[in-house]
DNA sequence: GTTAGCACTCAAGGCTTTAGAGTGCTAACG
DNA sequence: CGTTAGCACTCTAAAGCCTTGAGTGCTAAC
């Protein structure tokens, strides 16, 4: 675990920095032309033995140029990188995309992902933000035929819950209303647990009404069990140029794990742990767990408001990824979803 | 376009069927072997020249075997298919899943996107049932903050639209309540257009009122715009593994197609032209508009209550695809759908 | 410690060869 | 006349071979 010098530093950087931008191993004459080094090929080519030796760097073949190892990526993001800021100009037109689009969460979130895979070139995951302990704000109930009711079910944080029911007994839209108010007066700002007990206590208010807080207690685990919300995904086309998935198979891998919902929402429900960048945390190779990506990064924050309502927002991409681009994006990202977060839950 | 003898729809229903299963060019000898045929291989030669001169077959190279055309699938479609109905337990299961889904328009679309993916291994494409004009069912106004104000609009045929709205005003939960209720009784089963005329004809019931009524307006022009909703889709990894994208140009071409919902939305909104199997649809290399998916298939229905609320859902895949089996697939899901459109919004 | 020089390695790309599947045509057969 | 056996021909895909060139490690001199 001996230090590195400086100038292996600097000549990691360089590694990275030239494989990124071409694919290509790296060579020592390769990268004193162009970074205009001024020792000789050489003395760099003594440097990159030593780095390969301490596996910061690899080999695909004997003499052949060399490639980051996943110990190196994480040595360079961890302390090397140079953030590159997304230029005044991108960050102006983001923010006019925000205060054009059709209002919601739903609607940001789609934006937010559209707009990560693109500025990243790779696939973006957005998780919906998702109240921490599920508390109800409101209750509505629909007469929609005189033996079906939908219920509707605003949840702190911004998300709903609807819910079609079946009851034996003829209930008007005025009955539901007299229902609706009294729930809303009882359980508005609690959780599935207060509730259960809250009920437990109650004398019951008939048939129908008995019903229909079991269904909404129903509405409530389902929406606990499900740790992390909804997760959409866009530019999965995008990386598919990236010359890691020109084999299809390896391609095919990687949506895999994307399709898997269970797998990604508790992968992303994860997000705390790891190494932290300003609110970013960078996961190389699936974490070691997911051997699905094991050639991926995933580059993550956590947005909305810590306590409340909180998800995440992240580029899924080969681990030769622009991280000192896609970290500032992310991170910008998940800024602008905090404060629609916030604006709109508080 | 002189007629086809019967024994040349034989061989082109094998050649078809062959080429299918193995994805190379089928020759007269393989054919007349894999199927135990009673004519010599000579015959077999004669009758695909024929075949081919008529182009519904051709060949990939000078003496190799045969592919069929675009029009060797259509006829084949149209005619010489021979459906393979799924499997009496396989229907039970798919209904199984469905009756244990967590309910709501939205979790069912899913729920078909998987299991048609899975079904067919290729790209399905649901697209959420939509009312034919929107009409308002039910407006439910909930109070966020005292200036914030979260409207619900439930619309025939149970989709559902939410906006956030900012006031001048602080208002109760009990006036909006009030608003809620005169707007029930004025705009119930209304659409965007009568909706308008009721309110220009009408005074004004304070600020607030008319903020309310001028974004429900705004929000069912936006409805009305989006003439097919939603799209969902699934099993993209499935239709990696598919020769025909191994290039993986070929493949980014297809999911490009896929992103672009406009485009997506447009091509299903077309859905009721072209030739019509049992109510499902074929639509064959993008039905020479689309030059992305030049060498997919579509096979499509449109479910939901006809003049109410309709959907569509189809899958996509390669040209060469088990249309014998994805058709009469799809179809059953379009039935199960249009059950679950009808059950909950008549 | 740095650098020039040199012999060596090895993938990538181009070229050639080979094998085999498939064709079209002709002539013979019932 | 439709069907079939036989045969010469075509053309790809796979395998093998060669060449090229980027890149290396090592050594010896600066």
């Amino acid at each position: 675990m001996s230090e590195l010098t400086e100038r292996q530093k600097v000549i990691l950087s360089l590694v990275v920095h030239e494989y990124v931008r071409t694919a290509n191993p790296v060579g020592s004459k390769n990268l004193v032309k162009h970074y205009h080094l001024d020792y000789s090929s050489a003395t760099v080519r003594n440097e990159l033995a030593a780095l390969t030796e301490a596996q910061y760097l690899s080999q695909p073949y004997t003499s052949a140029g060399r490639v980051p190892t996943e110990k190196g990526y994480r040595f360079f993001v961890s302390g090397l990188i140079q953030m590159r800021e997304l230029p005044e100009e991108t960050r102006h037109m983001i923010e006019h995309q925000f205060s054009q689009a059709q209002q919601g969460m739903d609607g940001w979130i789609k934006l937010a992902a559209s707009i990560l895979a693109d500025q990243a070139n790779a696939i973006s995951v957005v998780s919906a933000p998702l109240p921490n302990r599920t508390r109800v704000k409101y209750v509505s109930l629909i007469s929609i035929t005189s033996k079906q009711i939908l219920m509707i079910l605003v949840l702190e944080g911004g998300q709903m819950q609807q819910r079609f029911m079946f009851v034996n007994e003829t209930m008007t839209q005025g009955q539901l209303n007299e229902i609706a108010e009294t729930l809303n007066r009882m359980f508005e700002g609690r959780n599935s647990e207060e509730i259960r007990v809250t009920a437990k206590h109650l004398p019951s208010m008939g048939n129908v009404a008995d019903e229909i807080v079991r269904t909404l207690l129903n509405t409530l685990y389902d929406t606990d069990a499900l740790q992390t919300g909804e997760v959409y995904t866009d530019g999965i086309n995008k990386v598919l140029a990236e010359p890691e998935f020109s084999d299809s198979e390896e391609a095919r891998r990687t949506l895999r794990f994307l399709d898997e919902k269970p797998l990604l929402q508790n992968f992303l429900s994860k997000t705390t742990r790891e190494q932290k960048v300003g609110g970013v945390q960078v996961f190389f190779g699936g974490d070691g767990l997911l051997k699905d990506i094991a050639n991926c990064s995933l580059v993550v924050a956590r947005y909305g408001m810590q306590g409340v309502a909180t998800g995440t927002i992240g580029v899924l991409g080969p681990m030769r990824m622009a991280y000192s681009k896609n970290i500032p994006t992310v991170r910008f990202l998940a800024g602008i979803l905090s404060d629609l977060v916030s604006d709109s839950s508080q």
